[in-house]
DNA sequence: CTGTATCCCAAAAGATACTG
DNA sequence: CAGTATCTTTTGGGATACAG
C-alpha cells in the first residue's frame, strides 16, 4: 500500500516533536504570540496594579479601541486578565492580571527585555542583510 | 510607530512607562509577537541544529510553504537565522539559529512550555466564562 | 468612560501553478 | 528541493456612530 520507508512516524514524549505535535499547546502559544496580547499584558504586568481601560489605552503605541477591547476580553476569557466593573456614572472598569497571567507576563518581560536590549544589533543585522542584497 | 502627535509627557527612565514608549524595542516586540516566528524558532532551537527547509516545514502543523519562506527570510535579515545553500541537483538550504536568535530561543522555549503546562487550566478559563456568559 | 455595532479597506494568509 | 509568482480568500484592524 505503503512505498515510503517510515509509514508510522513514532514520537518519542519529551522530544522536540512532542512540542510541535502536541496542537493544544501550539494553539495556546499561537494565541499568545499576538501583537496587541504581548503588548496589552506587558503593559499591565509592568504598571502591576489594575489599570483602567482609558489608562491602558493610553499606554500602548498605536492600539485602536476595537482591538484593545477585543484583546482584553480574549484575556479576560483566558484566565489571564482580571476585570473589574464599578457601576458609577460614568461606568469605571479596571483589567488587573491573574494569578495565571501574571507567571506569563515573568516570562514576556524576559523577551521585552530582549528585544529593548537587542534592537541596535538586528538594526545592523537588517541593514547589513539590505546592503548585501543591494550590493549584487 | 505612532502617527499622532503626542503631547511632552515626561517619562522616568526605568519606569513601565519607560518600556512602551520606547518604539524601536515596541517595534521588535512586536515582530517576535508573531504566530509563525515563533513556531519557527521553537522548532529550530529545539531541535538544536541545522535543518532543512522541508523538515522545518514537516515539524510545523499547518503552516504553508508561502508563511515559511517569508518568516525565514525575515529572520534571517534580523540576524536570528543563519541560512546555507548548497549548489548541490537538486539544492540544498540549511537553516540554524545563530547566536543571536539561539539567546531568543532561550526565552521563547519558556513560554512554550509555559503553555503547554497551562493548556488545562486556561481550557478551563475559556469554559467557565463561556458558561457564565451563556446563562446570564 | 467604556464599551458595542457597522462598514470598509488593506494586509495577511491560503491555494495553485510554475521554475532553477 | 526550495523556492517564486500570481490569484483568491480571509482576517486584521481603522473609522465612525451610538448606547449604557
Amino acid at each position: 500500500m505503503t512505498t515510503k520507508a517510515k509509514p508510522a512516524r513514532q514520537i518519542e514524549p519529551g522530544t522536540y516533536e512532542a512540542y510541535m505535535h502536541d496542537c493544544p499547546a501550539v494553539a495556546l502559544l499561537s494565541t499568545i504570540s499576538n501583537r496587541w496580547v504581548s503588548l496589552t499584558m506587558c503593559t499591565l504586568g509592568s504598571y502591576g496594579d489594575a489599570m483602567r481601560y482609558s489608562h491602558i489605552s493610553r499606554e500602548i503605541p498605536g492600539v485602536s479601541q476595537k482591538m484593545l477591547t477585543q484583546t482584553l476580553r480574549m484575556l479576560e476569557r483566558d484566565g489571564m486578565v482580571k476585570r473589574t466593573a464599578t457601576p458609577t456614572v460614568p461606568v469605571r472598569v479596571d483589567y488587573e492580571l491573574t494569578p495565571l497571567g501574571q507567571g506569563l507576563y515573568g516570562l514576556l518581560s524576559q523577551v521585552r527585555d530582549w528585544a529593548a536590549d537587542k534592537t541596535d544589533e538586528v538594526d545592523e543585522a537588517r541593514a547589513h542583510y539590505d546592503t548585501r542584497k543591494t550590493d549584487q
